[in-house]
DNA sequence: ATTCAAATTTGATCCACATCAATGCTGTCT
DNA sequence: AGACAGCATTGATGTGGATCAAATTTGAAT
């Protein structure tokens, strides 16, 4: 576990360690139970590598195989790649998070960080070596893939029969659910990720994102500070705008 | 298991038993691993209904659980309601395919036969109980749920980023890798869906969808019989115009 | 074979969002 | 504090696919 990094200096690499059982230990709170013997909480902690990504940078990692990532501190997004210009936000991902990075299939992933972040990844294979007979963390995996499945088909229902405003409104609920903050007379978010991000994520541009938040700004469901600050001031009308069917039906 | 149907004939729910341990018995090969113990494999029984659904008809469920099914033959589509007439279709199974039908999101989902289909359903929760130690049965419905992710999440970019010809290229590719056929100079399609349903299924119009048919049909890539059977003539073509990343990236 | 309703195809027009083009803002770096 | 590069906003114009409106075809039922 030691190794000596680019300047050399040795008691960095103590503190990266230190840091890394801590990396780990969130992991493991939330993703292995507690009743795991020893040797395997080691086997699996020998499997993890800790990488901290400036915002902006991509997550390096062998693309013929799955990996299996948790994210520790900070937000990410997995990007599936059409062609050159072309690119799907395909899920953004906050702290606590655990996602699975696909193996190349017809089209290429990516998993870029939005602001520094801090995550611990594991081949996915080995992974399952593993721990594939502990019925306890397989169902953990399960039921993580289970609500990103679900996710996933709300973005395609969203993509696929909603328009631009529909599709900001669910994307801002969406966001007050997994990372809003009670604020001053309404929710309040934090947005980690560009216009170009959002509107990568919805499947349209970014003048279109920044007309629709005017429209919002204009009806006074929400306002905004600088780039990333949101507040949301009118849930019910954001909504009754986001195409979500009634309870009732 | 006894029970008389509407016709009261009682060799009928006979012929209809038998016909049930067929159905569960191709479940159990496809999903029960051999070593299952027989009374764990018999609780599985009792818990599972066989359903024979009508072209056109509805699986009824208590909306409130999600449920697990196996396609034992026939094709349908999963639904997302987004609201009075606008309906997404998220998936298509077919013959061999499990798939979880999910509880009352923000959307509510219903899952439609195309075609006479023989369906197996089991509650979800209950079947988790039952099951819910043993590795291998997780294991296989992380992998299938594993799947479907990456099903969706290839929907969620042809739907995001991808022009109408794309779309159907790509569809028509899919649906010659799950169910095509070698045939006379190309790949043979039967396909048990209407163009109303291909249209939900790529967030098109049916208008649309027949004319980039007639497109491709023009530029000689398929040919056409009736409603449902098409003849997939230049897979590489198809391919191209599916805006898939060439395999070298 | 004939009938007929539903599905599909084809054509004309429209519109929501893309694209192109400035301009204004924000936060960062010195 | 000032300068600057990248983001975000706003406006003008274009276009792919939606919508509206008929034909035409299909396949199932008589």
């Amino acid at each position: 576990m030691i190794c000596i990094n680019a300047a050399g200096v040795r008691i960095v690499d103590t503190f990266a360690m230190l840091s890394c059982i801590d990396t780990f230990d969130k992991f493991a709170l939330r993703v292995l139970p507690a009743s795991l013997p020893e040797d395997m909480r080691c086997a699996v902690r020998a499997l993890s590598r800790k990488t901290v990504l400036a915002a902006g940078k991509q997550l390096e990692c062998g693309q013929k195989n799955a990996t299996l990532v948790y994210v520790c501190a900070g937000a990410t997004k997995l990007v599936a790649h059409a062609s050159e210009h072309r690119e799907q936000v395909v899920a953004f991902h906050f702290a606590g998070d655990l996602l699975t990075l696909p193996a190349c299939g017809p089209h290429s992933y990516s998993l870029e960080a939005l602001v520094e972040s801090e995550l611990l990844t594991l081949e996915y294979e080995p992974f399952l070596e593993i721990t594939g007979e502990r019925a306890d963390i397989l169902g953990k995996l399960l039921e993580r893939t289970t609500i990103s499945l679900q996710r996933s088909r709300e973005k395609t229902l969203a993509l696929g029969r909603k328009s631009a405003i529909e599709r900001v409104c669910s994307f801002l609920l969406m966001m007050a659910e997994r990372i809003g903050k009670p604020g001053c007379g309404g929710v309040e978010l934090d947005l980690p990720m560009s216009r170009r991000d959002i509107a990568d994520s919805l499947g349209l541009t970014i003048e279109t994102i920044s007309r629709q938040f005017t429209h919002l700004r204009e009806q006074g469901l929400i306002t905004t500070r600088g780039r990333s600050a949101v507040l949301l001031l009118r849930m019910d009308e954001l909504e009754k705008r986001s195409g979500h069917l009634s309870v009732a039906a």
